[in-house]
DNA sequence: GCAAACTCGCGCAAGAACGCGCATAGAACT
DNA sequence: AGTTCTATGCGCGTTCTTGCGCGAGTTTGC
């Protein structure tokens, strides 16, 4: 076995397992420990993976492991909700359609779902989410163009508006993550230069559809981003208070609990 | 056999296989081991292969973890020239400017030595280097928009030069790597829809630096990008021929070996 | 807070792989 | 027929990888 597909197993192992002992490394690949040690540190160098003592970590996701312990901290008890919001919300992108996907977790949610969809062409404004849908190979992915919010990891601000301006897209469905949906104040968010980002594209949709855990509904953030009237569908879970979503109903749109 | 029918093999049998030895592929192919060196010698100038110690493995590979596969196994020999090609590229951006980053292994080389800068604009093709950039909290991270190539997770395409038009950015220096350069052809690429972001990131820069591996110089790619007289600076190792290195410092470029 | 067990880094030696020069064989050209 | 050129195989000195042993440093458990 040449030592590149050596380091290629061992960096194959720690992602699926995490983390691995020298000596287990050692014994699983046939080789004496000082390879291995010699091997991690290469792979160290090239920052592949965390060297630590007896052993190492993957360090897959390395750029995101910041945004990804802040996702495990903030939703660890709302996981499986989000997994089902994200779910129901891929269900209703069909082959051959184009989308747009907004930045954040919950529309994140939804890409384990999309593996198997045929021609589908998705726009989205986050980094995280165009290399996810790149690896898809019957998926075409288009990045806004913008500068980069360093929180979000998504494209912002006036240049992401010329960008999609001048990309002069039109979408079949748009999916919007915010931060607080209200019957009477509809969608509203952080004070953010991606909200007009967000504006822009449920302007050229079709279909608008705002996916948001039970946090959020009900909730109220400082900036509105639009009206319920620009909105056609909702889908949340089971922890969004019910008098709320009834309220959300009977301004037209359709809510979705999962 | 053919030579080049035996090479036309030894390529089949990595492409299947992404890996093989110099013993197997001696005795798959029934001639000696030094002829199959000779073949992959040849194989990695034609950029068709990677070479290591004791075989070699396919640069053309499929999507999913191939790019990290290719990244991680390609460089493992030449980390260090492409640390210090990128150290020196790094020394060149001053802060407060505004610069242009190709995709590119090579370019990627650079992020580690930004660290410190203060008030420099960086624009971007790459989600790699958007992603990384974007750590850095006095650098402010523009990522260029348009279809994601799933090879290179970068923008390219069409799309990619509507949103830098858009965008009507000017640059003090342009970054860019290619997969050849000679005294004359200049610069040349695989056959791709990122030609074009390179070129029109080459016309709005102020000074426009190559960055090549030494491998690169005197090897040509299917595709001119740009003549010589485009580019102002050439970073490259010292594994490149220094012949070449001459002819090309003859046409007015400056050419900095490290 | 200390000892035992474990892990690490380093140097060394054996074996594998490499590059290079040279000789040979066959093809192409004169 | 002779010459030149290219491709191939072989030998040899060099370089690289790997495994092992040992002293030093680190973790664990009492």
């Amino acid at each position: 076995m040449l030592s590149v597909q050596r380091r290629a197993r061992i960096l194959a192992i720690l992602e699926s397992e995490t983390a691995a002992t020298v000596r287990d490394l050692a014994q699983r690949l046939s080789v004496a420990e000082s390879t291995i040690r010699r091997d991690l540190d290469k792979l160290e160098q090239q920052n592949c993976l965390t060297r630590t003592y007896g052993g190492a970590i993957c360090d897959r996701n390395g750029h995101d492991s910041g945004q990804r312990n802040y996702d495990v901290l903030a939703n660890t008890h709302r996981h499986n909700e989000k997994a089902r919001i994200g779910e129901r919300a891929a269900q209703m992108i069909h082959d051959y359609e184009a989308v747009f996907l907004d930045s954040g977790t919950t529309i994140e949610a939804m890409l384990p779902y999309l593996t198997d969809r045929e021609g589908v062409t998705v726009v989205t404004c986050s980094l995280r989410i165009a290399m996810e849908l790149a690896k898809l190979p019957h998926v075409t992915t288009i990045i806004v163009g913008g500068q980069v919010h360093s929180q979000t990891l998504s494209a912002t601000g006036l240049l992401a508006l010329r960008a999609m301006e001048a990309f002069q897209l039109h979408f079949a469905k748009a999916f919007i993550g915010v931060r607080g949906v209200t019957a009477g104040q509809g969608l509203t968010n952080r004070v953010s230069d991606r909200i007009p980002v967000k504006q822009l594209a449920m302007a050229q949709a079709r279909e608008v559809i705002v996916v948001a855990d039970g946090s959020k509904v009900g909730a109220l953030a400082p900036s509105q981003v639009a009206p319920l009237s620009a909105v056609d569908c909702l889908i949340t879970d089971t922890t969004a208070p019910p008098g709320e979503c009834d309220a959300i109903r009977a301004t037209g749109v359709e809510v979705l609990v999962v």
